[in-house]
DNA sequence: AGTTAGCACTCTCGTGTCGAGAGTGCTAAC
DNA sequence: GTTAGCACTCTCGACACGAGAGTGCTAACT
């Protein structure tokens, strides 16, 4: 079996962007045509017939153009579409568009979503960054009426969490207030596993509160982040699914429940940089018409969180990749000017 | 032309019926057989023209079974269907998991919007209140590093914004509280307007906060409330949408703009109970297949939002009415009994 | 050996035709 | 006012047909 020579690679590049660009299958004679290769159309016609024995294209039928395949596309996003990068006055009006922004972790995140969904016509996730371990910086007791207070709690990475909770004997906020300075004294700078372990109060009240903040916090942990999703209608507008009714279901029920976590598992976070998932390497079958870009920012051991890119195969992975490079690391930038 | 009898009213209430479960145009023949009016096919031909005439019915084409009208759904829903209401146990099972829930106006929210989608298989939508003019009810300042402070801001219904302040020079946490301790004397309890007509105060610092604070009562406040929106997969499942792709795109992007104002208007909410709007009834465009059913809860001058319902106009009206009505009325009844 | 022109072949897609089925509107009788 | 009968209309799926596009193969050329 003939190797994949230069000329080869060059063909696939062409009949990758060409049908990126097209979302129809390419024939020899537009490759000839329009992109001037130096090689008559039955030749070209040869070399697709061996870079489909590669199981680099694929036929829709016989006498239709060839389609990248899911490998054609691996290949091209792994040594043939160079290395993307944002051109420079992009960068820099995103880059502004952060600064304005008010300093919240959840603000940059829809930021980054919108962003990211209207370059490229495609769905977005982002997920705010969580930290592994929450750690309390301070808290604070506000009597709403004469049986009830609210509990609100400020983590250290500035995030706010409240509870309501119900009292057993009418307080003055001044008594709230004492009771939440020594409240303070015991938890502020602890962290949730710290605070298991620390003996119970004396004082009742104390210890009910103590127990009712562990309680938020480990409800806090146990929940996922919110992650932003942005450009579901792009999405379904891809010509892709003009006809897939099905497929279009299954995309809109992943965002409707909310299922993150089976877009971008876990897992795939491991590596450093941006990886791309392209069609039947998806973990849900609802994706393997789809390819995923995606690359996690902050810190893994501590703050963390991601920038995914969603779309059909035919995507524009150059723009995608560089796109989900500078957002991911930008916000991580972010994060590190204005907390860490 | 003739009135609408009896007899004909019943047999628009049994098309509208039929219609709504098997999507499919209603003949003569169906409602004889299926439903045993006692007239045979003949007879209710005719009546279904007169109906026809009075603008009540439509034919898709000449040999195809009736359709209701925008006007036929109209009359369906002011004096047919009836008095509305869900079985006691339903309610039941709902009220459980509002008291089950976290008491917080925006999980109920959530819980409202997830009850509703999935009880109808459409689309919901849920405002949590807010309240016209906000209030403070508390604030604080906690220091996170040197340079930085974060204001909690606490208002009367319990809601917590929060933003992050920079310090032009360094302060100790202890010296924050006494700032925020001065702060509260001055703020707590005042509404935004009340705000504004303060004098300044004399410490640089004390005034930099106030301004700080009223502008994000102002940005809170010009803010639309968060929506939830659920079920967007089981409204594209809907049969009309198998075909009409570009009426699917433009439900979607209403909901992936986000322009719920543009789905339930302020002004609709006027009334005090459920309305109910059909078709071109709607202001925007791409509802006019639909269907949408509102009521606001909470109390229109000070604290209020909405359910609603969208759906085809082939919706289940009762049902849907009926299930509306119950959770706005639960979601207020909530509201009174934990905050209130 | 690699390249190319020529050509027959295959497959899709849009159009037109046809028959079955469904439901109607009309008429005439009850 | 109601009903049976019947011709009429329209949709829908199946099928055939031709145009168009693109291929694979073969044979000739460099």
């Amino acid at each position: 079996m003939a190797a994949v020579t230069d000329r080869r690679a060059g063909i696939l590049r062409i009949i990758v962007r060409e049908y990126v660009e097209t979302a129809a299958p390419v024939g020899s004679r537009t490759i000839h045509d329009k992109y001037g290769v130096p090689a008559s159309p039955a030749t070209i016609r040869h070399e697709m017939q061996a870079l489909e024995e590669e199981g680099l294209l694929e036929q829709p039928h016989t006498s239709a153009g060839r389609v990248p395949s899911d490998r054609g596309y691996r290949m091209y996003v792994e040594s043939l579409m160079g290395q993307a990068d944002l051109p420079g006055d992009e960068k820099a009006t995103i880059r502004h568009q952060f600064f304005q922004a008010a300093p919240e972790l959840d603000e940059w995140a829809d930021l980054a979503a919108g962003l990211l969904a209207r370059s490229l016509g495609l769905l977005a996730l982002v997920s705010p960054p969580r930290s592994r371990e929450l750690q309390v910086k301070h808290l604070e007791l506000i009597g709403l009426n004469e049986i009830l207070a609210l509990l609100v709690v400020v983590l250290r990475e500035a995030r706010v969490l409240k509870q309501l909770v119900p009292l057993d004997s009418p307080f003055e906020q001044a008594e709230l207030s004492v009771l939440a300075a020594r409240l303070n004294e015991r938890v502020s700078g602890r962290t949730v596993t710290e605070l298991r372990r620390e003996p119970s109060a004396d004082d009742v009240t104390e210890q009910r509160m103590i127990e009712t903040l562990t309680g938020i916090l480990n409800e806090e942990s146990a929940r996922e982040a919110a992650v932003r999703v942005e450009g579901v209608a792009g999405m379904l507008g891809q010509p892709e699914f003009q006809r897939d009714h099905r497929g279009m279901l299954d995309i809109v029920s992943l965002v409707d429940q909310r299922a993150t976590d089976r877009v971008v598992p876990p897992e795939s976070l491991g590596g450093a940089g941006v990886s791309v998932m392209i069609g039947d390497e998806n973990p849900a079958d609802e994706l393997h018409q789809c390819s995923v870009v995606v690359a996690p920012y902050g810190d893994q051991a501590d703050m963390s969180g991601y920038v995914a890119l969603v779309g059909p195969t035919r995507m524009r992975y150059g723009r995608g990749v560089a796109t989900v490079r500078y957002l991911s690391g930008l916000l991580e930038e972010m994060m590190d000017r204005v907390y860490g």
